[in-house]
RNA sequence: CGGGGCGUAGCGCAGCCUGGUAGCGCACCUGCCUUGGGCGCAGGGGGUCGUAGGUUCAAAUCCUAUCGCCCCGACCA
């Protein structure tokens, strides 16, 4: 039996200092946590209990579609070159040397552990495919832990890998995952949204998060209330509404006008009287990507794009295939556009051709040192009698018809949504939410069977790469958002899946023998019947053990006080707060109804 | 890495500007009391004031350096 009054479970009054989210303030008030460091904490008894039932549902689910395996955390710096990640991951990576003076790091993620095992292992396509999983500690130096379990260095994470033939069992395999990935967050009684994510511009094809919405989050997802469109926004999309075009002035040839003074925007569209939407805007990057030789290379990069709208730059760096981008400097922007900030546009550039689209190869690079790759947002596609800057110190241009009067490089989707705008399926307003990602699925494809040398031999008897797919869970998330989830001033409610305990038993007065005695019955009852249960048998106050009872996240309590003389005791539902009295002959009974079987 | 803030008892804070005995609330220990929402009374224990230098007769307080933590930004396969 679990007896609070011998248990170590540290309540605060008051939430530490430093705590900023809800979550991170009452894991510590609760007792679950306590920090040691910047990102790194410590799991006390109640903290360790919930990570546990967390861990087995996790085990549970995974069990029925891979093989759990249990690898190291230190690794040697050979395997990360292999994949080219040694470098990549950069400061990011906690490092370290042993006595003979050998790099090694902490593990960051498994891809290549798990491929390292699978290239010494597999050699026919007979023996896939394979799903290999562990849930394990990882170690990530964050430039800037933050909001208690939320971002940390150290945390635990299921991770899987797949190890398929071709795409087509790919498929499966990631399917396989999806499910398993509902099935858990269902089981962990969280209130989640699947969104499709961008894969990045490392490879891979297609990729979903798992979201639980929170304003503690870091990630904005965007979401249709109507239908279920739900998808990152680097990745979301939406419909937008007809634009009245301007008048065509003249013979509708670009036509330049005097501008004095009107660089922005919102300046040059008063001005004209004109609505943004009309005016293109121009934003000139120097994107940038680290060269083999360690230095950074750099390219110009220019968008187009509606006046009112904004450039998402992690839809772009995908395009471009840059891992960075910074604007350009004035000098810059007068060598590519030969015109002043401001008043930049886009009739003169010299366009790279289609072809030089992400190509970094200094080699394929010669040619026009002014050229430079022109995305055109594909908002614009087919807008005619537009303004845009004339490249010359205040003037602008008239009747600017993209396609027609510039040519771009590629016409693609660069912008971020708006919340409001129509949902690109059903036409129904987008909301924009911050969420915490608590689970992400990866078709990685062929990077690391390729870079490490993984080959099998196919039905045809041909050599060939595995496809791989990498799936991931972030256990300690899963807790962190379940709190989010369910708080209020008084402390939090878990689902009673993933709680401590099911049920806390508080007696109410423990000088008073019925009612310790009855309490004991019923948590002993309980506990016979299979549930999780603790007792509080504390020598304080009714008020003290409510309080406690109230912060700590068990979803039930059962308040023994004086109606045990009537044969009836309190059953209290934390988060409805509802109070029903409950004979102390039918408690079993009431809890079967309410709570499934612990599994 | 840029900007800001904070390190004084387990937690929350005051004291610092204007140098001179280290304080308050909660928590903790003992006793009494109380027992349906952090109850009351009495007594008590606990801090090299983040660390290291410096100035001074004297430093929590002034100066310098350094470490740590938090927030904003950058960053986050």
């Amino acid at each position: 039996m679990h007896r609070w009054s011998e248990l170590f479970i540290p309540t605060l009054r008051e939430a530490p200092a430093d705590a900023e989210v809800a979550s991170h303030k009452l894991l510590v008030r609760a007792g679950y946590i306590r920090q040691l460091g910047a990102g790194i904490y410590s799991f006390l008894f109640l903290g360790n209990r919930t990570t546990q039932k967390i861990m087995k549902i996790v085990r549970q689910e995974m069990d029925k579609i891979g093989q759990e395996f249990y690898l190291p955390a230190i690794h040697p710096r050979e395997v990360w070159e292999e994949s080219g990640r040694w470098t990549v991951m950069g400061e990011n990576m906690f490092r370290l040397k042993d006595r003979k003076g050998a790099d090694l790091c902490l593990g960051m993620t498994h891809e290549e552990i798990m491929t390292d095992i699978a290239r010494k292992e597999l050699r026919s396509y007979k023996q896939l495919p394979q799903i290999w999983y562990q849930i394990q500690t990882k170690f990530r130096d964050e430039p800037r832990p933050k909001s208690g379990l939320l971002r940390v260095r150290q945390f635990i994470m299921k991770d899987s890998y797949s190890f398929d033939i071709d795409a087509t069992e790919l498929d499966i395999s990631y399917l396989k995952h999806y499910d398993a990935y509902c099935r858990i967050f269902d089981r962990c009684g969280l209130k989640y949204m699947v969104v499709e994510a961008h894969s990045g511009a490392m490879g891979g094809s297609q990729s979903h998060e798992f979201m639980v919405r929170t304003p503690a989050g870091e990630d904005l997802i965007v979401s249709c209330e109507k239908c279920n469109y739900a998808a990152n926004m680097e990745k979301a999309t939406s419909k937008l509404a007809a634009i009245e075009e301007l008048k065509p002035e003249g013979d509708g040839q670009p036509l330049l006008i005097h501008t004095p003074g009107k660089g922005a925007i919102a300046d040059v569209a008063e001005f004209l009287k004109i609505s943004a939407k009309q005016d293109i805007k121009t934003v000139a990057y120097m994107a940038q990507k680290p060269g083999d030789d360690g230095k950074t290379q750099e390219q110009p990069v220019v968008v187009f794009l509606r006046g009112d709208h904004s450039v998402n730059e992690t839809k772009l760096l995908t395009l471009v295939k840059a891992s960075n981008l910074r604007p350009m400097q004035t000098e810059e922007l007068e060598k590519y556009f030969q015109g002043p900030a401001g008043f930049i546009g886009p009739i003169g550039l010299v366009v790279k051709p289609k072809e030089a689209l992400g190509e970094w190869d200094p080699k394929k690079q010669a040619g026009d040192p002014r050229a430079v790759t022109v995305v055109l947002d594909e908002a614009l596609s087919g807008r005619t009698n537009m303004i845009c800057g004339a490249n010359e110190l205040d003037y602008h241009l008239k009747n600017v018809m993209p396609g027609k009067d510039f040519q771009y490089t590629v016409a693609s989707d660069v912008r971020s949504v708006v919340a409001g705008e129509d949902c690109p399926n059903c036409g129904a307003a987008l909301r924009i939410d911050t969420a915490v990602e608590i689970g992400h699925i990866f078709k990685l494809g062929y990077k690391y069977s390729e870079s490490m040398g993984a080959r099998v031999l196919d039905r045809h008897g041909k050599e060939v790469a595995p496809i791989m797919g990498s799936y991931g869970i972030g256990i300690e998330r899963i807790l962190t958002a379940a709190v989010e989830q369910s708080n209020d001033e008084n402390g939090f409610w878990l689902p009673p899946s993933i709680a401590p305990f099911e049920v806390v038993v508080v007696a109410t007065n423990t000088s008073d023998d019925k009612i310790r005695t009855t309490a004991e019955d019923i948590t002993r009852q309980l506990e016979g019947a299979g549930f999780d249960v603790v007792l509080d048998d504390r020598d304080e106050r009714p008020g003290v053990k409510f309080k406690d009872a109230d912060l700590v996240g068990m979803p039930f309590r059962v308040n023994v006080g004086k109606k045990v003389t009537e044969g009836m005791v309190e059953v209290v539902q934390r988060s409805t707060r509802q109070s029903t009295d409950v004979k102390i002959s039918a408690i079993t009974e009431y809890f079967k109804g309410l709570l499934p079987p612990l599994g």
